[in-house]
RNA sequence: GGCUCGGUAGCUCAGUCGGUAGAGCAGAGGACUGAAAAUCCUUGUGUCGGCGGUUCAAUUCCGUCCCGAGCCA
């Protein structure tokens, strides 16, 4: 229930495989996961939800026969979600694979979740639902004050135009009775023993790549998934792919706009995580080249690997 | 063929009563510790269609040509 309570630290041999979406890195992935007889266990924030897999572009189901995938499609739409959570989930899935000789491969796109798992999240208190709705009540004004009053330090860091980290300050100084300086530390160190890659792409492929993955989507009924969907989670709302192809289906615009707008929002999406992996230079870097198929690039982490390979922090 | 209105940043346009120009969008860069496919920040030099002319100075005025839209023949 609390992050602190995790003390526990990911499997040695433990690989992670990330990287913007659209890169291949479920493809690759699988193909790492045949070649090492490894699992894959996804760290995909949105892949994790059950009920969407065109729109989130979940490994298809050859890829699913073919080798043992964990934590997809496992969380209903209504539910609420967070890095913590997904830790907590995900580590007791390595630590049995690894129990079990193989070898865990941690595959998704998601930042956030990726170093949660990867670092721990230690120190702040976990979100609290009740908390937020009531200070979702508020306008922007009343909480950069009351963040001011009771943390006058993390009201001067916290971009007062970014409501959702004015927020999530107050929330953790509120719940947690001290100041965001002494209840935030840094993240833990890299642990030992771990591999990572992030799969990069060059930036007019990777677009060409996400382009085309779209089309795809709506090709196999990408329409039809959005409208069958239920009651949806606040962050599952914000899937990327929902708003675009609801506004369709009420008639705001017509499907290749909505085409066009899910891969304008997936190209900046891919952007932002590129922006986040830059700094996370524990992990190493291999760049696919275009004609590169999933297995060439497989072939080639793992010749990375094997040379021992040292990240870029090392 | 004649007339009219346009041609300014990748796109849509504004503007300069003559002193080489600015918005929105797109794009790019950045931040990020329990909502992260989220949330937020920064960022606009371009032969002002071509060529001549007037002028100290033209994207701005004049002429002409090219291109687009419309109207008249």
């Amino acid at each position: 229930m609390d992050g602190r309570a995790e003390r526990a630290e990911l499997p040695p041999g433990t690989f992670v495989l990330t990287g913007p979406t659209g890169c291949g890195k479920s493809d690759a992935g699988a193909a790492l996961a045949a070649q090492w007889e490894g699992e894959i266990v996804n760290a995909d924030a949105f892949q994790l939800y059950r009920g969407w897999p065109l729109l989130t572009a979940a490994p298809g189901e050859e890829a699913l026969r073919r080798v043992k995938h964990h934590l997809y499609a496992c969380v209903d739409l209504d539910q609420e979600m967070s890095a913590a959570r997904f830790r907590q989930m995900a580590l007791p899935v390595i630590w049995d694979i690894a129990g079990r000789g193989g070898v865990p491969i941690v595959v998704g796109g998601s930042g956030l979740y990726v170093k949660a798992l990867t670092h721990g999240l230690s120190g702040p208190p976990g979100g609290d639902a009740g908390l937020r709705h009531e200070l979702g009540c508020l306008d922007t004004a009343t909480v950069r004050s009351w963040l001011a009053a009771v943390d006058p330090e993390a009201a001067q860091q916290v971009d007062p135009a970014n409501r959702r980290y004015l927020e999530r300050a107050l929330e953790m100084v509120l719940l947690s009775g001290k100041p965001v300086s002494e209840v935030k530390q840094g993240w833990n160190g890299f642990p030992r023993g771990l591999r990572a890659v992030c799969l990069l792409r060059e930036r007019s492929e990777l677009y060409a790549r996400i382009d085309r993955r779209v089309q795809s989507m709506l090709e196999r009924g990408l329409v039809e998934e959005v409208r069958a969907l239920g009651q949806l989670s606040a962050t599952a709302e914000k899937a990327i792919g929902v708003r675009e192809i609801r506004g369709y289906l009420e008639g705001n615009w017509d499907l290749p706009e909505a085409v066009r707008r899910i891969q304008q929002a997936s190209r900046r999406y891919a952007k932002r995580q590129m922006t986040w992996f830059r700094r996370e230079t524990w992990m190493q870097t291999v760049c696919a080249g275009a004609e590169e198929d999933a297995m060439a690039v497989a072939r080639r982490i793992t010749a990375l690997i094997e040379h021992g390979g040292r990240t870029r922090a090392e």
